[in-house]
DNA sequence: AATTACATGTAATGAGTTACATGATTGT
DNA sequence: ACAATCATGTAACTCATTACATGTAATT
């Protein structure tokens, strides 16, 4: 049932067609809560089915634009206020770090190494995003720093992880 | 396709049936790639089927104890070795962030220190946790340790930056 | 004229959750 | 006798991914 906040969440921003929404997926949205085209539009046809969203404009190539209800913008509030978020965590890179026994040392530290060295290139990543969007001062802008901090913190954390779990390693041989 | 790893991980390191790997799902692996019971017996027995696992012995109650075959050795290698991890995260918590221009100052602020106190409650439960569990030098408990730490840094990390946030939303006023 | 970007949709498959169903053995 | 634990399995449903299918409008 995220999805469907995802989407009213972004339409509580601003009014926008599935092509539209699909670049915030695709961009602000590819670390956080990742969606394929298929599961956007269908997402926007049942919304609109049940009155949290309206087709408030039809454009060329078939192109619709959705706004967001009365009735979509307490969903969402509700959503937010009243419900815990689901906080379930999969990691198949941690789940890796328990089978490395099946490995030699040496193969063991080079997973290590790797995943280092990939925090660090995701974390230079997210600096020269930072760097890079022009920030403005709407909510999703806002909002939206706060997370990409979030990035930065998790990334900077895994790779002194990642650098500490592979001298851990390195030190048992 | 990383259940089916993560249940030839564990029986790398010992025979188990469908039951003793449950307990191992519940626990260790619960904040990693949790699985529930009937996801587990069905791996079971596609693996068993497919030859990289066998059913070495039969106990009461319908008891089946599986042993990894050479077969399920190799793939378990060439897992860990030839594939990179999916990476592809989610999280609802970041996610709610992106809208909390929908709610007012307070409540935004409500939810940020809702996050960083949950976020102390589990940094405390794992510090819990690790002082309790009777680390062995096997395999999965001196791995097992090195996810715990990533645990213990991630944690710390979420509520420095949930109190962060929280006081630079409580600035925006 | 050709390419790129815009724009929406369906179908098949796989992964994961919840609920149901059933029963045997052990310990108190 | 009762309760707790052991033990396996199936069915229905939801969510997510990949591939397919189709066509229009704007730019170079």
């Amino acid at each position: 049932m995220t999805l469907r906040h995802a989407v009213l969440g972004l339409l509580a921003d601003r009014t926008a067609s599935g092509y539209d929404l699909m670049k915030v997926f695709d961009t602000s949205l590819a670390n956080v809560w990742p969606a394929t085209q298929s599961q956007v539009y269908g997402e926007l046809g049942k919304l609109a089915g049940s009155g949290l969203l309206e087709v408030s404009a039809e454009g060329p190539r078939g192109r619709k634009e959705y706004t967001i209800t009365q009735q979509g913008i307490d969903e969402l509030r509700s959503w937010l206020i009243d419900t815990e978020p689901d906080r379930t965590r999969r990691s198949e890179t941690l789940l890796r770090v328990f089978f490395l026994g099946v490995l030699t040392p040496v193969e063991s530290v080079t997973y290590l190494s790797v995943e280092a060295a990939r925090a660090a290139d995701e974390h230079t990543e997210l600096e020269r995003l930072e760097a890079q969007v022009d920030w403005g001062d709407d909510d999703l802008s806002v909002y939206g720093r706060l997370a990409l901090e979030y990035g930065l913190r998790l990334t900077a954390m895994q790779e002194e992880w990642a650098s500490w779990a592979r001298d851990q390693v390195a030190g048992l041989t």
